[in-house]
DNA sequence: CGATTCTTTGAAAACAGTCAATCTGTGTGG
DNA sequence: CCACACAGATTGACTGTTTTCAAAGAATCG
């Protein structure tokens, strides 16, 4: 499972096998079972997160239970909730699996310790980070500017190979609109065609 | 001016007179008087942006001419349209003057010079970077989460020095809403006082 | 199969958008 | 200094959309 990772990473940053093998000693890989949580709002997310296959979401709830799901992480994506990480305090969402996931996590020390060993690594974090940047101002954009079609469209361009994995109801809370507005979308949409 | 940035830097950042006069030898001061652009869309942002005085808006024009406003930047903070920065890409953004500004200006090469020079400048950016991220974050969430009320209080919380000074439609469309709601909102939290 | 979860539908009420008119305040030129 | 123009803000009437609530219809899983 960890070769998944491994096969990821060759594609997308020039990494010796020294390298490899530095990062893989640290890692740690788990098993999230559909349903149960990684991470629960009020702990600390002590690990960054990589999926190699699954899907996970992350979310908030409001005092009477109402959920709102901030992204999806499917399969060769990394995630966490970056502020509890960042600053070790304690997070203000949940991350639980969609189906059953397995992940390959490092802590932050250890982590921080992989990308002052290795710049290459460095580098590749920072433009992750700095595409996650475009992809939430994008979707700051659509939340202003877009019509409920448009965001649902959005959704589906955004996350092609998860859209028709999640149920309707956490897209409708990723969107931000009742799941029966969204419903009803779906149904307009069809008749389009 | 430029005492103004520097003084800034010195409550965060702990710089020597040597990085701070080498900070200063790369950066160029810029006035831009209201309603002036200092970034359009298609062009590509080519500085780090930091507002001694005034107030900045970023933009992103529809077709039809509707604006949809992404941030607002008054003194004493960093901005540009990152995206475009980063990758050096034709921007999908304007950014503007609200009020007549003073701006502190480096360009990318240099800017990057700098932070490979001076390491605490560095992790100082690293910081802004992540709580910008955090930000942008609880946007979103507010985007699908609250109330309109909500979204307006919400608002004036995180811009204390900004809300009074730009006009309402364009707080409407930094909230995603027609200005004339906007206008009913505020007549209604009148009244409940 | 039965239970649970998920999705759809209908009807009513709440809400936001649009259009048009009016009101307010600011600043500029005569 | 005044008058006028202009940008900004508000209001009312109307339209269209979304939410809410309730119920029923699929789909999935043990």
């Amino acid at each position: 499972m960890y070769e998944i990772f491994e096969r990821f990473m060759l594609a997308q940053v020039a990494l010796t096998p020294d390298d490899l093998q530095f990062i893989r000693s640290l890692s740690t890989i788990k098993k999230i079972r559909k349903r149960q949580f990684i991470l629960r709002e009020g702990e600390v997310a002590r690990h960054k997160i990589f999926v190699c296959r699954g899907l996970l979401r992350t979310f908030s709830r409001k005092d009477d239970g109402t959920e709102y799901t901030m992204r999806f992480a499917a399969e060769n994506v990394w995630t966490t909730d970056h502020e509890s990480y960042y600053h070790q305090i304690p997070s203000k969402f949940n991350i639980d699996a969609i189906e059953d996931t397995t992940v390959v996590l490092w802590t932050r020390e250890n982590f921080i310790e992989l990308v002052e060993t290795i710049p290459t690594l460095r580098t590749y974090v920072e433009e992750v980070m700095a595409s996650s940047i475009n992809a939430i101002q994008g979707r700051v954009l659509g939340n202003i500017s877009y019509t409920n079609e448009e965001k649902y469209q959005d959704f589906i361009n955004t996350y092609p190979d998860v859209f028709n994995r999640v149920p309707l109801h956490m897209v409708a809370s990723y969107l931000g609109v009742s799941r029966e507005t969204l419903s009803r979308i779906r149904h307009a949409q069809l008749k389009q065609r």
